[in-house]
DNA sequence: ATAAATGATTGCTT
DNA sequence: AAGCAATCATTTAT
């Protein structure tokens, strides 16, 4: 896999890769002589600080006289030998690259996103996701916006991917490039395999920084649709119309006391098929927006509290057993408590009941039976008469009609 | 397009 | 901890 590119071995460089040119003029050996070499030299180096005065076909001409000089390959080898190194004394030690911690944390963060993991089969895998979703997922609402969210990381994953082979590719076709123009140019000036080795991983740097860049905002945009897709409140989904009725249903029979106990909160999350604490969002909502405005809710509150009641009618009329005795007893008692303590029935009612939930079956009906019945007299007593169930929940007798006058006094 | 409804969050209180 | 009140951000209705 890796494609280390060495082309620069101290053989292939340059001249030396032309043997049989080198020893071609024998006649220039002629009066083989100390000086007559000194000389050569001389000549040679001459030649070579001169060739940019010169025109270009000149130079050019020169140039591959000098190449296929029989001393070319020595003289390339010393100044090779001095350039390294002065060139490697001065950033020799820069060249070990240090793991770079962000570069790591980036990379783990997209693995564990599964972005830069083994890529599953393109557009099949928001599929297989939705699927694997809707599988291991017990809430069917839950599925759709995994699925969704599942659709867009695989469009990120893509776009990533996509981007980081350009910029592979463009980093391997500007190495190559860079290494023929290097490769070129070392026939006229000493270039060392070092040097070439060093400016591919001075490219490989620039373009792994590049790639960081990448790396880094798609972890940004991976963060951007983890905060809108998991955020609930972002994209929240109303409850459906069952689990609505059901919620509502509690409320208004338990009206008096609306407080759902932590096991009648799980048993009406599994009802509505949603979490405990949203049942406890919910109450806490429907309990202030209920107070804030009864008068709103009156109709619902009528709606839910006569088709309680004629559910408990059957049901007491199905199984009369010691439930019914108990029923009208109750619903008086909790009429005078309406009565004698002008609001705040939430206590009272609790009282009566037993402030716990012994067995959760019977406490249950009868507190719902009292509730409910209670609605149906006040209703009956006086329909236009708002304020009765007013008073019912509010203990600070609030006004529904005159809105914000709200005492903050801190 | 705008208002109302609604589920969730936050800060505070008891 | 649980609930309240205010608020946010979205969905639904007008």
């Amino acid at each position: 896999m890796e494609e280390q590119p060495r082309l620069m071995h101290p053989h292939g460089v340059g001249l030396a890769g032309h043997p049989g040119l080198t020893h071609r003029p024998p006649d220039v050996t002629a009066g083989s002589d100390g000086d007559s070499r000194k000389q050569d030299i001389g000549d040679i180096l001459q030649q070579i600080m001169t060739i940019t005065d010169q025109s270009l076909d000149e130079a050019q001409a020169r140039k591959h006289a000098l190449n296929c000089h029989r001393m070319k390959p020595a003289l390339f080898n010393v100044l090779c030998e001095i350039k390294e190194k002065t060139v490697l004394s001065i950033r020799g030690a820069q060249d070990e690259e240090p793991p770079d911690p962000q570069l790591m944390r980036l990379d783990n963060m997209l693995l564990a996103e599964g972005v830069s993991g083994p890529e599953k089969g393109g557009g099949a895998s928001a599929v297989a996701a939705a699927a694997a979703a809707a599988v291991g997922g017990t809430g069917n609402d839950n599925s759709v916006e995994h699925s969704d969210y599942r659709a867009k990381l695989t469009q990120i994953r893509q776009i990533y991917h996509t981007e980081l082979e350009k910029y592979e590719q463009a980093c391997n076709e500007f190495t190559t490039h860079v290494m023929n123009l290097l490769r070129e140019q070392s026939r006229t000036r000493p270039i060392s395999p070092k040097e070439i080795e060093r400016m591919v991983s001075i490219i490989h740097r620039k373009f792994s920084s590049i790639q960081m860049q990448l790396k880094q905002s798609t972890c940004e945009a991976v963060m951007i649709l983890r905060s809108r897709f998991l955020d609930a409140r972002r994209k929240r989904r109303n409850f459906n119309k069952q689990a609505t009725e059901i919620l509502n249903e509690y409320f208004y029979s338990h009206l008096s006391n609306p407080y759902p106990s932590e096991e009648a909160k799980e048993e009406l999350a599994k009802k509505c098929s949603i979490t405990v604490s949203q049942v406890s969002n919910w109450f806490g909502n429907k309990r202030i927006r209920y107070k804030k405005n009864i008068g709103k809710f009156q109709e619902e509150a009528n709606m839910y509290a006569a088709r309680t009641a004629v559910n408990a009618a059957s049901a007491s009329a199905q199984g009369s057993q010691a439930n019914s005795p108990s029923t009208p007893n109750s619903a008086g008692s909790a009429a005078s408590f309406n009565m004698s303590h002008s609001g705040d029935l939430f206590m009272s009612v609790q009282s009566l009941n037993g402030d716990s939930y012994p067995a959760p079956q019977v406490g249950a009906n009868i507190q719902s039976q009292v509730d409910t019945l209670r609605h149906v007299i006040s209703q009956a007593g006086g329909y236009t008469d708002a304020l009765a169930a007013t008073q019912l929940y509010s203990p600070q007798g609030i006004n529904p009609g005159q809105g914000q006058s709200r005492t903050n006094s801190e």
